[in-house]
DNA sequence: GTTATTGTTCGATACATATCGAACCTAAGG
DNA sequence: CCTTAGGTTCGATATGTATCGAACAATAAC
């Protein structure tokens, strides 16, 4: 019998297949643009799914994290048994120029 | 008995009133993204809603530009029997610095 | 006045989304 | 080996969204 084995890594779609609307509905959540801040804050350093702090459960943070990743807007590798998340930047710099820019800029809104 | 007046016009909200989350909200369809390209293009002349085309019936595209309104991005004045909209380009640009841009830089894509 | 043009509102429907707890799976650490 | 830590997946639930046809309202055009 063959050995199977799991890779359990995490699917990242190329940038040319991520469409504006997609984009936009990624970002039209309140905790996935809480993530995104942070992630702009650590500046280039990758951050832990559970280093980001959120009210909400583990479930709901995976959920949310998976999101961001199907849009393009976030990478993430394993490392050990934790996974390590940062933004694509340049990437998405060239395909949306402006947008990182445009979600730094309202980094402090209450709302 | 007092006489009723019917103004019969549209709520605006302030632009600071208007969150990140519900401005990519209201862009996260590509209907209301096809809204604001055609805004785009038309440069500054408020165009009636039946003018931009689109594949859906007159209630559907009522509710689009209902949600693009409420949004901030929309301005709409009544004009007769027609309605005229135009992008709140100014105020735009102001509180969402590049958003418009950004919007314009995927002016072509097919999905 | 009657009719056509423009758009809104309502009700119904189908679908998508956010949220959680529970069960599960690896990897790391005793 | 057993336990803990970090995440994912599943099922359930509640809520929001997109869509349409039909009914309505106001203006314009005849």
């Amino acid at each position: 019998m063959a050995s199977l084995v799991i890779v359990n890594t995490y699917f990242h779609p190329a940038m040319r297949d991520v469409s504006l609307a997609a984009v936009m509905q990624a970002l039209s959540d309140p905790c996935r643009i809480a993530i995104v801040h942070q992630l702009l804050e650590a500046n280039g350093r990758a951050l832990a799914c559970n280093e980001v702090r959120l009210d909400i459960c583990k479930a709901t943070r995976s959920y949310h994290f998976e999101a961001l990743r199907a849009a393009g807007i976030i990478f993430t590798k394993m490392e050990g048994a934790k996974c390590l998340t940062s933004l694509r930047r340049e990437e998405l710099n060239k395909r949306f120029p402006g947008l990182l820019k445009l979600i730094a800029a309202r980094k402090n809104d209450s709302h």
